[in-house]
DNA sequence: TCGTAGCTTTACCAAATGGTAAAAATTCGC
DNA sequence: GCGAATTTTTACCATTTGGTAAAGCTACGA
């Protein structure tokens, strides 16, 4: 019944698990859970490896304490869909969005997508209580907007994961894009308006 | 000037070659290249693991040899896209065929995603040479359908990465897709039913 | 300023892992 | 059947890697 007596975390505290954390986010997102190593996240934070197992139980806690901060951020956009709002703009927006977080946060989704390819080991259950239900809740209002002609008859699930696979591409398979546009353009604005376009004739609902 | 000795490959080594390679693919997507272990292959092929450098040079010559078999393969159907066929019924047609692809060849379809993920560190001269001219070659087709004005008018090396990402989705991110739709049915004739609207949708040219 | 709690470093270690040497077993052409 | 070539096993090894023990240092409140 008594509080456990949790300590305040103490400002080196708070900096120096940031610093893991950011140079965690770096090394694993680069070279996948396996790939990565204590000392190359060490030396990139700056911080030698037993300093580093004083502020996190190991190297699979500091993997799962990433996850775990990524899934809200990871959801916030689909979160954000709003079923009183206009079912296209609301839709062209969270593609949008998405694509932005590619753009602005290649490492999360480079993080996320290398765990979900390898069977999701360490974050399969806060799939089925975190997103599970958030999509679930989601597919259902896009129903919604189905049954009322306010859209063309999609597949709510199917329309989400294509949602997902075109936008996340730009970060998870970034190397591959560069390669193929090769110019200094950046790919953005183009990616933007490309969606755009697809997604409004797939999603505009038969006059 | 005199022929190199080139032996023809035993029955035996044929065999285990092949065995050898069965095996890697299944680990080598599943845990990534630095995720996969010798001893991992060498219990799944059920060859020892000194046996298996008999037969190849180390890890790395095992994996790429994996990803150049794979390259041809993957690269097959859209070297297909014919530039005399109907623009939409070919472009529906790709989109079928990997599909098919990411049903049919999940491993390879991940082999390669993990490879991509982390930046092509082994395959990015492949790319290169193998990959960018087709894909260049495919994407004038494609504008030279849209200045004749038997497409919509969509940017075409965007078009290839929707169709990339939107299909390859099913096989890279399958753990979390079967997570999603829970039910025991199986999500590829609703994935095609659905990815052929899409694209159909985007794709019709404006009467 | 002094003691204590919090933080960092030094010096390790055991297990895992990619790889090798060489003997032993097997296969194959003749 | 037999000798040579090929294939497989046994017994190792060096390095890497996640992790630990304990001593030393630092910051901070009293």
């Amino acid at each position: 019944m008594s509080p456990a007596p949790i300590k305040k975390p103490s400002r080196i505290q708070m900096r120096n698990r940031g610093l893991i954390l950011d140079a965690a986010l770096d090394v694993f997102s680069m070279h996948g859970y396996r790939g990565a190593t204590l000392d190359q996240i060490a030396e990139q934070a700056g911080i030698s490896k037993p300093n580093i197992l004083y502020y996190f139980d190991g190297k699979e806690a500091i993997h799962v304490t990433l996850l775990n901060q990524l899934i809200e951020t990871w959801l916030d956009p689909l979160a954000a869909l709003d079923p009183a709002g206009d079912p296209v703009a609301e839709l062209l927006d969270y593609v949008q969005r998405k694509l932005d977080m590619a753009r602005d946060l290649p490492r999360e989704s480079r993080l996320f997508a290398g765990e979900i390819l390898q069977g999701a080991p360490r974050i399969g259950p806060h799939l089925e209580t975190g997103l599970k239900p958030l999509f679930d809740e989601k597919c259902a209002v896009i129903q919604t907007w189905v049954d009322a002609g306010r859209l063309a008859p999609v597949d709510p699930q199917h329309l989400i994961f294509s949602i997902w696979a075109t936008t996340q591409h730009y970060a998870d398979f970034g190397s591959q894009v560069a390669v193929l546009l090769a110019r200094g353009e950046d790919p953005h604005v183009r990616a933007s308006n490309h969606l755009a376009a697809m997604f409004r004739a797939f999603l505009a609902p038969a006059r």
